[in-house]
RNA sequence: GCGGCCAUAGCUCAGUUGGUUAGAGCACAAGAUUGUGGAUCUUGGGGUCGCGGGUUCAAAUCCCGUUGGUCGCCCCA
């Protein structure tokens, strides 16, 4: 037993492991840059105030922080969001607009892990600044289900749920309630789906019991899963900024359609997000089986980076994690087994052998051939048994009696058959036999 | 921060009412095999039975604690 633990909740990645994690990193950079976002990355370590002034001091519970040895407050980053914000705050006047701009990074939370959630783990991350309306959730939706899709997932894997956290606010302004009931009443709807009844008691325990013909309507909100439903539900409301809404709702559902998307979307009003910070659309994907918990989420956030000290730069962005689009993949069976073979495996003869097999075989490196060879002395069928594990497609041959007549021997391992070529013509002999396969 | 379950070889596990030197399969390595294949056979390395304490003549086995894993709650950026 080793004496030293990987800390709880940190992973360690083995060939393997990093195989499938860099499958996953390789199709989500794809998406991203065939949609034109640019890649950035950021520090791992920031200071603690970063992520206090974005989402206040209790956060502090869920984070890596200590004291540096220069008397400062800082975290492991437990998400981007407040990093890129910085950044094109910082340089925003100096952005060509929309900044689209993407990152793969490793983020730390201090909390228990369970099925879906390790306290360390991965994420991609885009965000669209300086466009205010809704093609910019179009462009990043669209971002989010090829970032699944490129891994031959297909709609009747996945779907996102489509919700607007303004229009609820008009919405719950227009049945009368304030600002710090609707933002308690949004909480609540939030809960609503794992707690049921529940999740309005801590509403009442402030507010007092909750009028029930409005209660009515709001569960009957929540149960909207159409556009058609919205219209029906808010045009006795007869409010201006509610018909605002429901204009930036057409062209968002128009632009996914017109994408070719629809069926991968779901507008769902119960979806609210518990993040105080965003300030319009919502979105979160989910598997369809619904047994993993939430697969990606996103939505606008118009504020945050005035908040977190930049200029006033409306922004939509998303993240999705690496654990549980893997054991998606898995599930399904489309995460591929990666094995690693070399295109030649070199059988040695002995030490004369060896000097001139290693001349060959730095040669067919260098002409980009993949080459492997057992680095110590063994009988010829120990090394043949190890060509045809290795999964190579050929083996060449040194053996005394090659060398004595100037000769490689290449063996195809699949088709078990052999020719004799000259040592000088070896590289083209090679890039012959495997390009003829 | 709280709760359920779990912990024996690298992996999957067996281990009798507590009783000799803790086992198997897979994996790994060597040999059979000094010029031809993923098989087979033989052999080998590998264990503080998670850790610490207690009960007992005797503990992998029973008890307590602890650490870790796992699943859930809170939270979920």
């Amino acid at each position: 037993m080793a004496t030293f633990q990987t800390l709880p909740g940190f992973r360690e990645f083995y060939p393997e492991d990093l195989a499938r994690r860099n499958h996953i990193f390789r199709l989500w950079r794809q998406a991203a840059n065939s949609f034109g976002f640019a890649e950035y990355d950021a520090p791992v370590l920031e200071p603690l105030e970063l992520y206090k002034a974005k989402s206040g001091d209790e956060i502090e519970g869920q984070l890596f922080n200590f004291t540096d040895k220069g008397g400062r407050e800082v975290a492991l980053r437990p998400e981007m969001t407040p990093t890129v914000c910085r950044l094109v705050g910082a340089k925003a006047n100096a952005l060509k607009r929309p900044i689209k701009w993407f990152s793969i990074a490793e983020f730390f939370r201090y909390e228990r892990a369970q099925k879906g959630r390790q306290r360390s783990f991965y994420q991609f991350n885009a965000d669209i600044f300086g466009e205010p309306g809704p093609e910019a959730e179009i462009e990043l939706i669209a971002l989010l289900i090829q970032c699944l899709g490129g891994f031959g997932l297909t709609k009747d894997d996945f779907y996102v749920r489509l919700s607007d956290r303004d229009l609820w606010f008009f919405y719950l302004e227009a049945l009368g309630f304030d600002a710090g009931q609707t933002r308690e009443l949004l909480g609540a709807i939030d809960r609503f789906e794992k707690m049921g009844d529940e999740a309005f008691k801590a509403y009442a325990e402030k507010f007092g019991a909750l009028d029930a013909a409005k209660k009515e309507r709001i569960l009957g909100f929540m149960q909207v899963r159409s556009l058609a439903q919205i219209e029906g539900e808010v045009q006795k409301l007869d409010q201006q900024k509610i018909a605002g809404r429901l204009a930036d709702w057409r062209r968002l559902l128009d632009g996914l359609a017109a994408m070719g998307l629809a069926d991968f979307v779901q507008v769902d009003l119960s979806v609210v997000r518990g993040l105080a910070y965003y300030t319009g659309f919502v979105f979160e994907a989910f598997d369809r089986k619904g047994d993993l918990r939430a697969l990606a989420g996103g939505g606008r956030y118009n504020d945050l980076v005035k908040k977190l000290g930049g200029p006033d730069l409306p922004a939509v962005g998303f993240a999705i994690g690496d654990v549980t689009t893997g054991l998606l993949l898995e599930q399904r069976g489309l995460m591929p087994n990666f094995v690693q073979a070399p295109d030649v495996y070199v059988v040695i003869g002995g030490e004369a052998e060896r000097r001139v097999a290693f001349g060959d075989i730095q040669a067919l490196r260098a002409s980009g051939f993949r080459v492997e060879y057992p680095l110590k002395d063994a009988a010829f069928g120990k090394q043949f048994k190890a060509a045809a594990e290795s999964g190579a497609k050929l083996a060449l041959i040194y053996g005394g009696d090659e060398l004595a007549k100037g000769v490689v021997k290449i063996r195809d391992l699949a088709a078990r058959d052999e020719r004799e070529v000259g040592r000088d013509t070896v590289v083209a002999a090679v890039r012959d036999s495997l390009s003829g396969g």
